[in-house]
DNA sequence: TTGAAAGCGCTAACAT
DNA sequence: ATGTTAGCGCTTTCAA
């Protein structure tokens, strides 16, 4: 900005440089509005043949790009959409990002990052996404029931998808059966003979964490398990919380379980790290199942039996959905994704015979 | 755009409705080129204390927000930066990633990702980072010497520095002293007494692969311990790379190590795997230790011992870089970054005493 | 100290 | 089938 004169040549080859659709029309010897209508492909307006192919060729000639500024500027659409995300180092927002990129990709559309503080007092989210008028539409991703943020995205002004989580007063949102997963999970395990299977929570009012606590309680009911609260503990979704869970379940249960199922990938890892620091061999003393596949699951010793979840077409869907919204082909996303599959490794074997 | 008729009004508040400079200009009465002065903060520009009120309450009271599209079509800038990132499941791309948002945000830049497919013949990477008339410049990263995504940003016509790596013919990199955090890792097992210090290498080509092969090599040789190469294997920098390694080196050892170097944290989450799979204990009868710090690195058992590594500094001052670039505020990046400490876990303790 | 006016590159009526 | 024209919202000379 303020060394305006030296942007101009060497430094900025790409914005300087480059071929407008003025010179390729005049180069072509035509207007400009037909350069444009012809570079567009329009299907709609004719134009001779002898001059579209003239014009492409001049555009092929001098490496015509569309200046994406310019468009957007006459449109009023960015072309890009933002991701907000509270976390990277976590394999479900990798993948989700990876799967977003994608769709926004493949429509034309550009992603952009917005790393949202999942502190609750970041009021700062508020104004980054509000005033961000460089995207048409935001895709949200919280792990918990992040009002703050889900309050800066309504005030945004521009349409939202919510990934990975529901909730009331959401038009728009793509989330996992959870309850479906948890059963999934909790279902192999009784399948394997057991019956004392302990649950390590999320926090109990999101989404996820409701459907997967019940869907580990719909499971244990169908085939007349009793329920018993000390088989279960708040874990959160990482490492460190999963890890305490574990101990506080080791330490709380009236008698100790067979089997556990930690709501996430995170949560189960540390629940495998607690467990062997109890000298609790897994499998063979206590099974383990989780949500969520990953690198992680097959790093640890011994590799997670998951149930797999399409989480980088959740992403892909998430932008597919925004763009339709943004671009009027659709006035509503709500969408629940079923789990794929159930992936066998280490972590789970038959119950050990009754005491 | 075809439904341009129902964009007005209700669909997009944010594009529409928000107050443009000339709204406030008129409110205000002032003109446009007045009003745009006061908001801009123009200090060279002299303009009346009352106006300047005037304006400035009119534009919060209009909640106004400068239209950024319109900014970058006058000033042939996007104001923002793009990252090419080959993986994103991988700790050290998502602190990067989270660094580069932070410096691009600091410096009033959005970060946009592209996806580049590591694979070789991903020809549609050139086309995909040569046509970005979207960025200002970009942040490249690459894991092996990807010489496709090299050439590519070469070709995109903007500035670029490359992160984690350097090579002939880049004028631009951070990176970091590979050597060094080499050196530190094996002179922490030396310390311990081992003398057997195996080794799993990336390739033998890139710089972060060479540079920690050297500094393994160096700190074998300041204590006169010779260097046998039967201890050494390729492994890369993913998990199964390492685990792959690491059986290699256990079978083809004249003598058995007493301790690992593997070259990045993902291998030795691998190698770790491999070695209890062999029913060798960590660490009482193998030592490991590598570079890298991160989450995965407490989730194991035992926690690995690390050297940590600037990452998340390393995106933020590629991002400042790169803006520092763009904004012609410099000329040439060049960084080599230090490793920060060396982090005991549970993964190392002393030599065993000799057989 | 403030205003007038041109123009960034593109699109889309509206002419011809 | 092609050209003319009027902006999108902003910045920045140049005048007053």
């Amino acid at each position: 900005m303020q060394k305006k004169s030296l942007d101009t040549g060497s430094l900025f080859p790409a914005l300087t440089a480059r071929a407008t659709l003025n010179d390729v029309a005049s180069q072509a010897g035509v207007d400009v509005s037909t350069a444009s209508r012809v570079l567009r492909g329009d299907q709609k307006q004719r134009v001779g043949e002898e001059t579209r192919t003239r014009i492409l060729d001049t555009a092929k000639k001098l490496n015509y790009r569309a200046n994406i500024t310019a468009r957007s500027l006459r449109a009023a659409k960015t072309f890009s959409i933002g991701i907000a995300v509270p976390q990277l180092d976590n394999p479900v927002f990798s993948q989700i990002i990876m799967g977003a990129e994608r769709g926004a990709r493949e429509r034309g559309y550009s992603l952009l990052i917005a790393h949202i503080g999942e502190g609750s007092s970041d009021d700062d989210a508020y104004e980054r996404l509000a005033s961000t008028n460089r995207v048409d539409g935001l895709l949200i991703t919280t792990l918990d029931d992040n009002s703050v943020v889900l309050h800066a995205a309504k005030k945004a002004g521009v349409p939202f998808v919510l990934l990975n989580r529901t909730g009331q007063g959401v038009d728009n949102s793509i989330y996992f059966d959870s309850n479906q997963a948890a059963k999934i999970a909790v279902q192999h395990l009784i399948s394997l003979g057991h019956t004392r299977i302990a649950h390590l929570s999320g926090q109990l009012n999101p989404s996820t964490g409701i459907g997967r606590f019940a869907g580990y309680r719909d499971a244990l009911e169908e085939v007349n398990i009793p329920f018993d609260p000390s088989l279960v503990a708040v874990s959160g979704y990482t490492i460190k919380g999963g890890a305490d869970a574990m101990r506080a379940v080791l330490q709380q249960a009236k008698e100790l379980p067979s089997a556990v199922f930690p709501i996430t990938l995170s949560a189960a890892v540390g629940a495998v790290m607690a467990i062997q620091q109890y000298g609790i061999r897994v499998p063979e003393d206590l099974s383990v199942v989780t949500v969520h596949d990953g690198p992680i699951a097959e790093a640890i010793f011994p590799p997670l039996t998951t149930v797999q979840m399409p989480v980088e077409k959740m992403g892909f869907d998430g932008a597919m959905g925004l763009i339709d919204l943004i671009e009027g082909r659709q006035t509503k996303i709500n969408c629940m994704m079923q789990p794929l599959q159930l992936v066998l490794r280490g972590s789970t074997s038959k119950a050990p015979h009754r005491r």
